[in-house]
DNA sequence: ACACAATAGTTTCAAAAGAAACTAATTGCA
DNA sequence: TGCAATTAGTTTCTTTTGAAACTATTGTGT
């Protein structure tokens, strides 16, 4: 077969399909665990989760860690600052740019929302053997890297 | 390390982070790809490529298929019908249940996306060896099928 | 020094997604 | 039979998301 036109769709085979299926079902889980309890939304939480482990980051410093776009960081910033989880002020050198860390409030939840948040991967990875976990982590390693270079005329 | 309050979360090693940026990543760049060229969205789109493989479902089914909800199918379908992409009438059984199916101009619109859709998953799949395609089947198959049961005290 | 481009972040407006209530048809069973 | 519960699908209302325009500040080239 050197035709892809004869080629069928099988959804439920379909890597990219089942990568979001998967990937929203994970995401879903882990969020339902802490939406509720601990009134964060799972933008809230990313910025949280990266300024935990690296505070005194800008806004845009965190869109790029998080991969959300700037309005997202925007937004979320807001409701945890609104919330008093997070402290800002702004560059003395440059007043355009924001220093975000988490507040001492925001540093209690953090700490909360980490074992969660681990516990919840942990329980995917154990069912998993040692190797299948290794080859896991090269294989999302390698796909998070290559470059899509789709060879359908247009 | 027995007590897992002292791991610590590292946002770009940790698995539900990396699926959602990769599966993200994915599912816009096929979308990218049919979005303005079709004018389809991504719901349209799949509800198209679960009726293109197996015709005459009914909105419900399409809905498991695609693991949508029927609120999101509803609409697709609407926008489909409104573009003359697709049949429906009602069984005469059940005059509650639709029986979907492609229209002709919807089939041809099909036959030009799937090569493209799977022209994708084959640029993503050829950055990897034969046996590393094998293990990503089998560990999102695996992954796919486990009940996640998480151990955090609540 | 001054105009123009670039950057950081916010606001606004429109499209998309989700939840809940609703209509209509069917099923189950007392 | 006939009435409550269930199922299929749609509509409505609210929240979320995304894109584009906007403000403020800084950098760059002449």
């Amino acid at each position: 077969m050197t035709d892809d036109a004869n080629k069928t769709l099988v959804l439920p085979n379909f890597l990219p399909y089942k990568l979001a299926v998967l990937s929203n079902r994970i995401s879903r889980g882990i969020a339902d665990q802490y939406e509720e309890r601990f009134q964060l939304t799972v933008p809230e939480w990313r910025v949280m989760a990266v300024l935990g482990g690296e505070p005194d980051l800008s806004a845009s410093q965190v869109a790029d860690r998080t991969a959300m776009d700037k309005v997202a960081v925007s937004r979320a910033v807001k409701g945890l600052m609104k919330a008093d989880r997070l402290l800002r002020h702004f560059s003395a050198t440059d007043k355009r740019r924001s220093v975000l860390k988490l507040s001492d409030s925001g540093e209690v939840i953090y700490a909360q929302v980490v074992p969660i948040a681990i516990d919840y991967e942990d329980a995917i990875l154990n069912e998993l053997t040692k190797e299948e976990q290794s080859q896991l982590n090269v294989l999302l390693n390698k796909l998070q890297d290559i470059e899509i270079n789709t060879a359908h005329p247009v």
